[in-house]
RNA sequence: GGGCCGGUAGCUCAGUAGGUAGAGCAUCUGACUUUUAAUCAGAUGGUCACAGGUUCGAUCCCUGUCCGGCUCACCA
């Protein structure tokens, strides 16, 4: 479209006047007709923007007013306005692009009269190109000195107050666009979570892992113990799951011989929304062939640490009012003994399921089913105790079968299976195990989950035929695990919420 | 879903022991060519979340609804 069918649609625009408008609205609106009057895009798209604000201020960071007075050097860049301060024939403003903040001194005699009178009108929010040479004002501040300056794209809707911001978290959540504008510590967060992101996958192919897209719809919801969004193919006419997780799919590449893959995606949970949960969330999973889940805990020492000394600086770092420390070794504990250590009861107590429903009701207060297992109550037991006391990095091991129906069974107790969760700051971030690659085993757990589906547990597994059909070709001794990538973030940015790491956080429907 | 707290100008917040509202910033007008929360003078701007009830009168008291935060439950 050419600039000017641009401008004969800004005057059509002008004869449907929003009646609702605010005056603040209809006041920019009217700066649009006068710079569509006076022959002027207020959305031009013809500026050649050449060098970013961080660049100009990297090349002339350690330039007095003398080294620069002698530059003939011009820059060419745009951005938001962020600020203006205003002196008759001259202003100062300050501009905001993806790298960073400059200040620009506008003044009448460098841009001329009618170049001035236009950019009179020109508001905080604007979008501008700025042309310009480098200086040193009297307090000594890097700016730009504009010889040309462009309007790029007129703003309607005022931005939150310069001194302020923008701080209320409902409208920072639903128009995140305001939230990274005027808050640059959101910004950052979000940065460093592309940069967790990219280092992991970096880690992951250099240890020979192969990235794979897996099916976000499936037929079956497997591979985790959580209530699916249900949606509906038309032409298929059958209704079909969002992924609660990657896993059964993940490992029929294993059978299919793919030694070792791993999935950066989102998972879909249908359950609450709190601060460390969100309907659709981040997690990598990743499996490796002839490999133990004792192999994995040392993989995922490796892989945090990393990823937390490049993006944190160091291995001890800020969380909350307090500091974690992620040194390794990391403590490695049982299930019973984290139990034992956390809440003092004996352990004999553990070895007996009624004792343990006694301990459970009586001592904690819980209340829990009176039909419920052994090995689910000591989970329920652990949770309880001591999951919130975990706050440097500790892997828990020796879950009970019962509640992992996907995990090898011990060889020493079948009661246990080969399986460790990390804790960290209190949460649960990865979950691990060496896979159960025995289909007539994995048929028995896929029949008892279909017991307790029918006794009314929502959650328990659905019996996954084709997943059982690639056992029997033979899914070798593997190790498998998921991560969950944004309490990772949230973790290394000293995040409080979930929301504060996700981009767009699921929110209620605002009525209007 | 339960409990607690909250929703007042574009933004950040006051306020009214019930008599229909204020400040700062932003915006508009004017002055100003080195400011940086610029300054100075003046002005505009609100269905006080929504709907009922009590009352002569409700932004304020009561009830319900919507939205948000924290928390408990479920979960990663």
């Amino acid at each position: 479209m050419t600039a000017y069918a641009c401008l004969e649609i800004y005057i059509q625009g002008k004869s449907q006047p929003m009646e609702d408008a605010s005056d603040l609205l209809q006041q920019r609106r009217a700066k649009i007709d006068h710079y569509v009057a006076a022959g002027v895009n207020p959305f031009a798209n013809d500026f050649k923007v050449l060098h970013t604000t961080a660049e100009i201020c990297q090349a002339h960071a350690d330039d007095d007013s003398e080294t620069l007075a002698s530059a003939t050097v011009e820059y060419r860049f745009a951005g938001r306005i962020m600020a203006r301060r205003d002196f008759g024939k001259a202003a100062f403003l300050q501009v905001q692009d993806g790298s960073g903040l400059m200040q620009v001194y506008v003044a009448q005699k460098e841009i001329g009269e009618a170049s001035f009178v236009l950019f009179k009108k020109y508001d905080i929010g604007d979008i501008v190109g700025v042309c310009g040479a480098p200086f040193r004002t009297k307090t000594n501040e890097l700016s730009i000195r504009a010889s040309q300056v462009q309007l790029l794209t007129k703003s309607l809707l005022p931005l939150p107050e310069k001194w302020h911001g923008l701080t209320d978290v409902e409208t920072r959540y639903r128009q995140r666009y305001l939230d990274l504008m005027v808050n640059p510590e959101v910004r950052e967060v979000f940065r460093k979570r592309s940069r967790i992101i990219n280092l992991i996958r970096e880690f992951m192919l250099k240890h020979d892992y192969l990235e794979v897209e897996t099916p976000m719809m499936h037929q079956v919801a497997g591979g985790a113990t959580a209530k699916p969004f249900v949606t509906h193919h038309n032409t298929l006419k059958m209704d079909l799951f969002l992924r609660i997780a990657p896993e059964l799919y993940l490992k029929r590449l294993v059978v299919g011989g793919f030694d070792r893959v791993f999935e950066i995606n989102r998972n879909f949970r249908n359950e609450g929304i709190s601060i460390q949960h969100n309907p659709e969330f981040t997690m990598m999973e990743f499996y490796q062939a002839y490999a133990t889940y004792s192999d994995l805990m040392d993989f995922t020492e490796k892989l945090i640490c990393h990823i937390a000394e490049q993006v944190c600086g160091g291995l001890v770092i800020p969380y909350g009012e307090k500091m974690v420390d992620l040194t390794p070794p990391w403590d490695r504990l049982t299930l019973k003994d984290a139990i034992v250590k956390y809440s003092g009861v004996g352990r004999e107590v553990l070895e007996s399921r009624d004792l343990s429903l006694a301990f459970a009701e009586q001592k904690l207060g819980l209340e829990v089913d009176a039909n419920i297992g052994h090995g689910k109550l000591l989970a329920e037991i652990f949770d309880e105790v001591a999951e919130p006391q975990l706050w440097n990095p500790v892997f828990i091991t020796e879950y009970p079968t019962e509640i992992s129906p996907l995990s090898r069974k011990n060889d020493d107790n079948p009661e246990v299976v080969d399986r460790f969760e990390l804790f960290i700051v209190g949460r649960e971030l990865a979950n691990a195990f060496s896979e159960l690659n025995n289909p007539i085993d994995q048929k028995e757990r896929f029949v008892r989950q279909l017991a307790e589906k029918e006794a009314g547990d929502e959650e328990a597994h659905a019996m996954d035929e084709d997943y059982l059909r690639a056992l029997e070709y033979g899914l070798p001794p593997t190790a498998g695990e998921g991560i969950g990538i944004d309490r990772l973030v949230m973790l290394l940015t000293n995040s409080a919420s979930i929301r504060d790491v996700i981009l767009f956080p699921q929110m209620r429907r605002q009525g209007d």
